[in-house]
DNA sequence: GAATGTGAACACATTCACAGCT
DNA sequence: AGCTGTGAATGTGTTCACATTC
């Protein structure tokens, strides 16, 4: 596994991959050429070819890529093979609850272990079995736990206060779903889901439809 | 405005742009200079020159821009300056209702006008005011009330055939919750927000930062 | 013969650095 | 003097096209 620079972007084809590839369980053929798995991801085979290349060579000439092995390998690249990363959920209004009922974040091994709010009529309540605490605690209750990863989903006003909390909790990753950049001494993985601006960008290009 | 190709993420930046601009409210100077806004929004100044120099000479020499008039600006190219987009809402589980009480949707001109579910004990009920129709009745529902864009919040199994009726409904755009890569012939805007695809991007990186 | 893996070419995006302006 | 706007240089990501392999 050479260490050469890995494309951001690669990273996220690597989960279409998997999840393309998982969903052939009843496929009885042991091997998937490039081609066929770019028919299912629509994604060039070239594409497909590079980004593997960058972490071995998975595939067998003239074959393809044997489907299970390569399954395997990219679950152990992105490292959710029987691993578990241990997430805070902080904010427990409605994207919070949305967010504890996601099948997803189970199947790929994060599992919520605690959430957080600043509101007291909350705080010491169950949601999905999970006690929600205090905000005040997140510092010794994450050191004490030992999270991986906190998901952010607070009003806008107060994520870059939380931000700065989690890092200081030793916290090495964010998820966040505030509206707001949160800036953050380096250190720490910060991925946002911003949804203004997922639709100013369509807004964007539904206007240029209707202009041209 | 030149019509230059627009690199994808300068939009992405512009909407970045706008909401830091818009929440120097309180701001009294006139101008703002890229360096400043840099600050802001941790992009670098030459790429805020850039990316607004796309669309127009919106600064004035060695003053900087004028706050105001560069957010009716980007508002305008955003298309979000006194426009209103109609959606639908297409599936009212967990997340629908989570996306419903979103309040980044009505001041960006964003408003649902219709929601979609399959669940019968679901449909004829009110969410937030809205009845949930039929997914049935969507191309009907949809030429009728001339709907702009919908919002794909159902099951990943059924996104594919959902995003099919949207396209014959004649809807221009969509964005997509479900874990599922839509495949759709030319003629929509589709943006997907893949949960699953940020939490593995983030494992992965985690990972590294173990093992190095 | 039919696939991979990859150098080389190309396309796209960002940054540098400075002319031009007031 | 201090800003913008932008050619030119650089950096990053994708695609082409083919040598290589069984």
């Amino acid at each position: 596994m050479p260490q050469k620079l890995i494309p951001q972007t690669t990273v996220y084809r690597l989960s279409l991959y998997l999840r393309e590839l998982e969903r052939l369980e009843k496929e009885k053929r042991y091997y998937i050429s490039s081609r066929e798995l770019g028919k299912l991801t629509l994604i060039s085979e070239a594409q497909i070819r590079r980004d593997l290349s960058y972490f071995g060579k998975f595939g067998e000439t003239r074959l393809g890529y044997p489907r299970k092995v390569l399954i395997k390998n990219l679950r152990q690249i992105l490292g959710i093979d029987n691993r578990v990363w241990k997430i805070a959920l902080i904010g427990a209004g409605n994207l919070g609850k949305a967010l504890l009922s996601y099948r997803g974040f189970r199947e790929r091994g994060f599992f919520i272990k605690v959430i957080f709010d600043a509101d007291p009529e909350k705080i010491g309540k169950n949601l999905k079995g999970i006690r929600i605490e205090n905000i005040e605690n997140l510092i010794p209750i994450s050191r004490k736990e030992k999270l991986d990863m906190a998901i952010i989903a607070v009003p806008a006003e107060e994520a870059q206060k939380v931000a700065l909390e989690v890092k200081k909790a030793g916290i090495k990753a964010i998820l966040n779903f505030a509206p707001r950049r949160l800036n953050l001494p380096a250190g720490i993985i910060v991925k946002n889901v911003d949804l203004s601006m997922e639709l100013e960008n369509i807004s964007f290009h539904l206007k240029r439809l209707k202009c041209i």
